[in-house]
DNA sequence: TAGAACTCTGAAAACGATTTCAGAAAAGGT
DNA sequence: ACCTTTTCTGAAATCGTTTTCAGAGTTCTA
């Protein structure tokens, strides 16, 4: 008792709330029936059934999914856990999701844990107590507890922004690091030949992994290496990504591409760049990865990857839905990413003119 | 029958959900016991509850939420409906709700209404089916069918980002009439007499008419009046941003500042206004609206009203747990916002600052 | 040591909707 | 006109949990 609020305060609580008997009552007919003309409107008397709808809406009543679930075993309602929305193209990809959802009726429980895999395995069990049908998780790496807990509960799980299954979970999105091996081989086209890369790497970020993998192989590919002090490793804020150019071009004024895993980085690298009295891309070329709304508008335009955020959403929603009714379902979608080539890369400087330059515009500053 | 899955599929599906009389008999109690120890700890014995424990964490057990929502009527859940989350102030606010709502034992469900009041009411039925315990509103303006739906539920709601109560709904948020009449004032005093708005003004949004009549007001008492074709309405976009400004511009070549109700359409806005050969802030200045991360990074960075989105949606969570228990609410909570003075905005250029050039229009290029 | 006053526990009754089962009414066939 | 189908409806069981109620132990008081 001591947890109920007392019977009377300020605010008026629920006049009781109107159940499926006090439908039946008012038509006439039994609860049954009113269920049925709710559930399966086609197996009931048109008569009947439209005297039940006059009931429904002249008490306005909406049923109690809370009976609903219990006897049905489905609430359909799916989680999605996010490691946050602060970053446009999560928000992009939940917002698409919850149209499709919604579309389906379906609602979404959503929980975002910080890039923290204990708070994703709390949230996890919150969402599984509220009896969701199916789970949305971005990334591939999770914490084994985490996958215990969706297999035990046995619903329907599948892993976004990444295109190839782990740990037997679904996926669906882009191949990371076949964008970065493009993009990277593209820069090696127009004559780059010393690299610097800023990497988003918070511990469970496998995306940002698979990324600057990509840049990697590609690089060793040309023969080049990545040494340690020339990947500066940074969360997803566009301060940090000017921290970080700084401190990339201070160790390595040999530098001419430098390759951000977000364009948010990209951006932040940039307008450091540009304090530094760097020319983008004349003298220094800057390219990002998400392809987000800003991208295409600053100056000069960033090259990027374009990552189809809606579409990961909507696979995601129409995944799930699939694999709830028992659908066949496939074990990954591969969705195309987009290499965009705009102002912000160009050829490499020639050499000589390139380091003189660069040293002045240092001392510049 | 027809709308279950069939018995067996690929994925191998539930496995008899654990459920408390499952653990009831592993600790050899009664189903009443585990409960109480679920649910009232202190009230059971020590060597009980221990051996219950055990057994719910041997087996793995929790709580199925549908039988406790239908025995309890409370299903531990809060729904929230945005206009977008495409909107970093948005998602921003969601995340902190969600934060807050996660350290109380609450989970979110979310709905995105596009703008659209029909979308809206379709997304609350929805809810309201669900169970959620309360609600949180974006704004002040919703369709009465919204708010006698809500009324009819029994719960409590609240409205964000406004700081005045609608229709008996309470408000969190800032005054943003309030803020854009500071702002214009600002503007006003270092010299600025001819103003050109750009707003985002879909049927619904009352923050943004808030604004735009903060201006107004303002400029009224200074007996500058904002014709019709000095005020651009567009979405939320960064193109809308720039194309609106355009627009603005050509129509009225005299203009010095431009106020836009939103961070977004500034940046867009002043791209524009730089390729068209003005410089920012010398011979004209901006404004925007919410302070979102990239407004203090541009070059120039923006002059803005800083809006604590976070402390909205905790705010906003805060107040429906308290109300939710019974406990004391106010009617409304107006959080303080920030003029934010940067370098987008400055003295109006000499040539246009007296009323009699006014007139004259000079048009310098 | 008996009775009173507490603690604690289990049996059973909700909560609201869905669905099975069987029976009533209507339709169809001869 | 009678029997067989078919179509539709209502009574009742069920889902998993919480909570009331009463009773069984236990401790305390006189």
């Amino acid at each position: 008792m001591a947890s109920k609020p007392p019977p009377a305060t300020t605010w008026s609580h629920s006049q009781a709330r109107v159940k499926i008997e006090d439908v039946a009552r008012q038509a006439g007919v039994s609860p049954a029936t009113v269920s049925r003309v709710l559930n399966h409107p086609a197996i009931v008397r048109p008569e009947l059934r439209d005297k039940v709808a006059r009931a429904i809406s002249s008490l306005s009543y909406t049923r109690d999914s809370a009976g609903r679930a219990l006897k049905s075993g489905r609430m359909r309602t799916i989680g999605a856990i996010v490691p946050t929305l602060g970053l446009s193209i999560f928000a992009e990809g939940v917002e698409a999701l919850q149209n499709r959802l919604s579309e389906a009726g379906y609602t979404l429980l959503i929980a975002n844990a910080q890039y923290d895999q204990q708070r994703e395995l709390q949230e996890m069990r919150s969402l599984i107590e509220r009896g969701i049908d199916g789970v949305v998780l971005v990334g591939g790496s999770h914490s084994p507890e985490l996958r215990t807990m969706i297999r035990q509960a046995g619903m329907p799980v599948i892993t976004t922004y990444v295109s190839r299954p782990t740990s037997g979970m679904p996926a669906i999105g882009i191949d990371n690091e076949a964008a970065t091996r493009e993009l990277t081989r593209y820069l090696l086209g127009i004559g780059h030949v010393s690299f610097g890369a800023i990497a988003n790497v918070p511990p469970s970020n496998d995306r940002s992994r698979a990324r600057l993998e990509g840049v990697q192989k590609a690089l060793a590919k040309a023969g080049i290496e990545l040494k340690p002090t020339q990947i500066i490793k940074a969360d997803h804020s566009l301060a940090q990504g000017r921290s970080a150019f700084r401190q990339l071009i201070t160790d390595h004024p040999e530098i001419t591409a430098v390759i951000c895993t977000t364009d948010t980085l990209a951006i932040g690298a940039m307008a450091e760049a540009r304090k530094l009295g760097f020319k983008v891309p004349q003298t220094l070329s800057i390219t990002g990865f998400d392809d987000i709304e800003l991208a295409a508008q600053i100056d000069p335009p960033l090259t990027t990857i374009s990552v189809p955020a809606a579409e990961i959403g909507r696979g995601a929603a129409d995944y799930l839905i699939n694999a709830i009714s028992g659908l066949s379902i496939p074990s990954s979608i591969e969705l195309p990413y987009r290499m965009i080539v705009r102002g912000s890369a160009a050829a490499a400087p020639p050499s000589q003119t390139r380091k003189s330059t660069r040293a002045k515009a240092v001392w510049n500053r």
